[in-house]
DNA sequence: GCCATTTTGATCGTATACGATCTGTGATAC
DNA sequence: GTATCACAGATCGTATACGATCAAAATGGC
């Protein structure tokens, strides 16, 4: 029967898994901004579940550095400043850079269009500008880039990082006035690296330089602003 | 009273957290071996807690990537074939490439004096050839190096791979004959390029090729064996 | 004899309950 | 008025109990 596989997709996600994704839209929503104070009853009364699968989720969102936890004492959701969203950034030039270059020998040119099909609804999106929409798009381009990477561990740390700047900032694009624009034109250059095919080398440098210029545009962008 | 003091001491670890090294060190001594099926209810009774630790315990193992978990199914130790010491190794070459090179900026004299007195150590050993104190000796030089990286996220990598590489092998040098001796000259070599305040660029390469040069001694000497 | 179905046992997922621990408040001594 | 201590409330950590789910053995039909 039709409700009876409704109900067994819905239930196909444990409670705890439920509570998770609960809880970390909502922080990455705004709800519940950094400092907030997650109770775990509190949560468990809000969702309708027992304590326990929500103990489970907050410590899966420990593990992805969203909250932290203290013993006998709570978790609160992670502060992060300014110097966070470096780290992150940083880390994820690296991980990116080296998926993107262990990638490069299994992407075939069919994929190639793809991600410039991607990049050219991505000018279509500079005229009326759409950070967040801007952001996904850099997320699918970026993804053909490196979802090949043979290496899955490599590739678990690369979707980590992408899944924390997701909760750190919308879209940097939005606070960096010109840097989507240079954004799409390195993204071509990209795929032109990949299509006379590069030493790793090159690409895995230009890959980093991509996502280096990002931050450092963000950096140089706030501190014109805080004089 | 000192049995105070004692009892406070050994419940400052939770019970997961007491649950979860007492497994990890099972899975380190190949007391469970790859495949090995963990039953909570067993697991409970063999630390004479209640299953809800354990539970814990394994969700953690999990995600340290020790275990594989399966709902409603269980947990198995996890399985690794040599693809998996390849990709471990392989990540992270990259990750304490990076972290070698951003902890290069803040490395003193009396560290590397520090590096070199413990690969002074390790030429000693090679004598009397102890596989495992000569990896101990690996990662205390090898921690000189990158713990002074200023980027959490990826100090926390290096340490999770070194971490999964002591559960997979206690040493690969006991593998592969003659890697040992050349590992102590290519130490020395990173030591000069720190003296030289090196660009970081020229570090990070080092650094990685070290590793790399290990894991393909590793593999041509698996593959010579094999023919 | 073989395949589909049912049943059964083991194990997991979650709820509830209680003891342990921490943080903050109020009283008391100085 | 300030510092210290004791107490109370809240919250966490763990034990126990039960319903849910899965895998494999047993049963029945072909």
């Amino acid at each position: 029967m039709a409700s009876d596989t409704l109900t067994r997709n819905l239930d196909s996600q444990s409670k705890a898994q439920r509570a998770h994704s609960w809880i970390r839209s909502r922080i990455a929503d705004g709800t519940y901004s950094p400092g907030y104070r997650l109770v775990l009853g509190q949560l468990a009364g809000e969702l309708g579940v027992s304590v326990v699968p929500v103990r489970e989720a907050i410590r899966l969102l420990e593990a992805e550095g969203l909250v932290t936890f203290e013993r006998n004492v709570g978790a609160h959701v992670a502060m992060h400043d300014d110097t966070e969203y470096f780290f992150t950034m940083q880390t994820l030039s690296i991980v990116e850079g080296a998926a993107t270059a262990l990638s490069a020998p299994s992407i075939l040119p069919a994929d190639i269009a793809r991600a410039r099909a991607v990049n050219e609804l991505m000018v279509d999106c500079l005229e009326h500008f759409d950070p967040h929409r801007f952001t996904e798009l850099n997320l699918e381009f970026h993804s053909v880039l490196f979802e090949s990477c043979p290496n899955p561990h490599i590739l678990d740390l690369v979707h980590r990082g992408w899944a924390r700047l997701t909760v750190l900032r919308d879209s940097t694009f939005s606070f960096v006035p010109g840097r989507a624009k240079a954004s799409v034109l390195e993204h071509e250059d990209l795929l032109q690296l990949l299509e006379r095919d590069a030493t790793p080398l090159e690409i895995e440098t230009a890959a980093r330089a991509h996502r280096t210029r990002t931050l450092d545009a963000f950096i140089s962008y706030q501190e014109s602003r805080h004089s």
